[in-house]
DNA sequence: CCATTGAAAAAACTATTGATTGTTCAGCGT
DNA sequence: ACGCTGAACAATCAATAGTTTTTTCAATGG
């Protein structure tokens, strides 16, 4: 059983290199396989397609991104506030950079957002969960008024950031003009929060 | 002069009408040559191109679109966070409805997202000027908290409100959810802007 | 048996061609 | 002289044939 998960990883490894170096399409299950001594075929014992990679891939993309958020989320030193601004500027900062420097990882989260967009939805409520948590927080600290359903809030403020967190939509402004709009934006929906 | 004009109405009438048809791809220059009894190199003498044609329709969208914004901007009756959110949900509506019942309408918004950056930007930017008109009223009147860049502010909330505003984004939520999440992300944002 | 292979089938992609459409412009008719 | 046409040219699109890649699975060997 523990024999079949490392055999799991390794592929995936081997996978994630190629696709992060050549890009997903460019990569062929064939290569996946002569990397890991194995044939093609055998493969398809780990993995149901190739697309399933993929997904595995960004798991694990996701698993880092979610331990920082929720790392973020529990940061008893920081203010309620401060924790919102530091996981939306987290991931601001993350996907540019990614954007930047391997273009392959756009194209992979771009393949998900198409081909498994409920995979893509469970990401999103997961992040949702994490404000939520950190607007209950405010609301019980007295920072942050008192909400019907912190859960609806959270998923409005996650579509007023949609801007700042999706690729699609960054690539048409630069850095500093996203910088400048998210912290202004993150500025208007705090300040709407506060207990005043 | 105005006949040159007039011809150039002739051309936009016909094109118009099979754009929102049969679509701008689907539609040739020579059907709309046949529809104005011309042929197709003669509308050349009154648009440079096809392209520029579909931009000509834009344009009038736009001034539709843009005297509503104007009178939404400077009705006195409404307080200036109510003319706020009129505008936004007006302008939600309006692409919903569009996408639903004419999705030709969509196909060249984004057209003209792909070839004709500066045009939409332009019309951007004219939004951004009725917005920021607004949060002035709402200084000027105690309303809103002063600021001391009432266009840069505008320009943040044109980005949180880019989920209700793309099309391409808008096609992803059915429209109860939308409509919600844009009422809360509004009252969101006009707590933040209040002055108490 | 069961894990693996490798060949074969199915699916996806690519390159090429042919047809259609957008654009230009010399020349025709007024 | 001037507005317009229609033929020529260029660019784009659609169809398809050819190739590669993904996926399946019967056969193989440990």
């Amino acid at each position: 059983m523990s024999e079949k998960q490392d055999t799991r990883d390794t592929i995936l490894d081997a996978a994630m290199k190629r696709f992060l170096h050549y890009g997903y399409a460019k990569t062929t299950m064939s290569e996946i396989a002569t990397d890991c001594d194995m044939s093609a075929g055998n493969i398809y014992r780990f993995f149901p397609s190739k697309l399933d990679i993929a997904e595995a891939m960004a798991r694990r993309f996701q698993a880092t991104i979610n331990q920082e958020f929720a790392a973020i989320a529990r940061d008893g030193n920081r203010s309620a506030s401060e924790r919102l601004k530091a996981i939306f500027n987290y991931e601001m900062e993350r996907i540019f950079s990614q954007i930047q420097d391997n273009i392959n990882v756009v194209a992979v989260v771009r393949i998900m957002t198409d081909e498994r967009p409920q995979f893509m939805e469970e990401g999103f409520a997961q992040q949702r969960m994490h404000i939520s948590a950190i607007l209950k927080d405010g609301s019980k600290s007295g920072e942050f008024v008192e909400m019907a359903d912190p859960l609806r809030t959270a998923e409005a403020i996650q579509f007023a950031m949609t801007s700042f967190t999706s690729p699609e939509m960054m690539r048409e402004s630069s850095f500093e003009v996203l910088q400048r709009n998210l912290d202004t934006t993150l500025e208007l929906l705090l300040n709407g929060l506060y207990n005043r």
